[in-house]
This record gives structure tokens, sequence and C-alpha cells, in this order.
DNA sequence: AACGGGATGGTT
DNA sequence: ACCATCCCGTTG
């Protein structure tokens, strides 16, 4: 079993933490399934200067938690669905990565139940999808990746920097346009329009 | 209390 | 390109 990434991974700037997830295992044992997917595509909201940073626009109930210990998960529903991020950075800094797409590697039946489909490319492309496929919603948000018991990262494979294409964030519109979004190039699993993989 | 806008995704 | 759907932050 591989090892659980430790707080340390976290607490380092949101840019370098959404580079260094991409190759990570995110893991979740929730309904008695476990399921586990590679991270292949992350987006970096940062604390300064980002008017696309929820937590930037607003210090609210729902954002309390991006102020809090980086390795929390930042779980926020939209259009009846929901995204996973994980916090970054330091307590107070208010800033997280956004989880965007997996490649399914544990647990492909728990997903395609409850994701209604077995077209495996649909699987956990996209924040929303993976977040249904993973069975992971609000419930969750402020939990302690570092030593929950039903979900976490644990350490995988490594991208370099040569295997990692950086583009602007997908479905941003409030803001300029930030070159933060990163993708393991040319993993099919990885979402958005085809110039952007 | 009401209103409008999403870090979406599936359909036309 | 369109829009279902619903939560949340802002405004009155």
């Amino acid at each position: 079993m591989a090892a659980r990434l430790k707080r340390a991974f976290f607490a380092r700037s949101t840019e370098e933490v959404a580079r260094a997830l991409l190759g990570q295992t995110l893991v979740s044992c929730l309904g008695g399934k476990r399921t586990a997917g590679k991270i292949v595509e992350t987006e970096a909201y940062l604390p300064t200067g980002d008017s696309a940073c929820h937590a930037t626009k607003s210090r609210t109930a729902r954002t309390e938690v991006m102020f809090g210990q980086p390795g929390l998960a930042y779980v926020y529903p939209i259009h009846a669905k929901h995204c996973f991020n994980i916090v970054t950075d330091q307590k107070e800094s208010g800033c997280a990565v956004l989880v965007r797409a997996l490649e399914p590697l544990e647990g492909i039946e728990a997903m395609e139940q409850r994701r209604g489909l077995t077209v495996r490319k649909r699987l956990t492309t996209g924040p929303a999808c993976l977040c249904q496929a993973m069975a992971i919603d609000k419930s969750l948000s402020g939990s302690d990746l570092i030593d929950h018991p039903d979900i976490w990262v644990e350490q995988g494979e490594k991208v370099t920097g040569e295997n990692t294409r950086v583009t602007e964030r997908i479905g941003v519109t409030s803001a300029e346009e930030l070159l933060m979004r990163f993708v393991v190039q040319g993993n099919p699993f990885v979402s958005g329009p085809a110039r952007l993989r």
C-alpha cells in the first residue's frame, strides 16, 4: 500500500501543489466501496490577485475551510453537482487546488454504478464527474486528508515538467486569464476540448 | 425575501 | 449553442 501524502506536501505554494498532485492517487472509501484514481488534471486558485478564487471573493461559512490548514478538503456544490479541492499553502492563506480529472484505477464497478454509465472515459473526467464516481459531496468539506479514514491522497508516480501541459483554467470568466491549469500531456482522461489536452 | 450568477455537464 | 437545476452571496 502506497504512502499517504503528508501535510508538508500541501504546505507549499498553490501552483507548486497543483503541479505536484499530477500522478498522485486520490482514494475514497465511502459507502463500503474503495475507489481510486490517478490525478491527471488540476487547477490552482491563488490566495491573492485571483478574482476567480472563492476565498478571495468572500470569506463566509462556505469558504471558511479554505482558510484552514493545508491538506483539508474543500468541497462545494455547483449546478446541483460538486467540485473537490484541496487547501494549500498555509493556514489563513485562502487558496486551493481543484482536482478536475482522474484516470480510474480501483473500484471501477462502484464508479460505473454511481455514474450510471460504463464508458470508461466518462467515469472520472470532469470535476463533478469524479465527485460522483467517488461519492464525494459537501459533507466531506473540511475533512483532513492527512488522517481521514475515508478519503486521502496516496503517493503515485512522478510527473515531470516535460510531461505537464499548462493552460488557462476552464470555465473561469470572472478573472483575467491565468495559466493555472495543469494536465498530464496526452492522458486520455483529461477533460476539456482537444486543443487543451 | 428575492434575485442572479456560477471553478458543470449532458443534450440539441 | 442551450439549458436543467440549486446553492450561495448579495441586495433590498
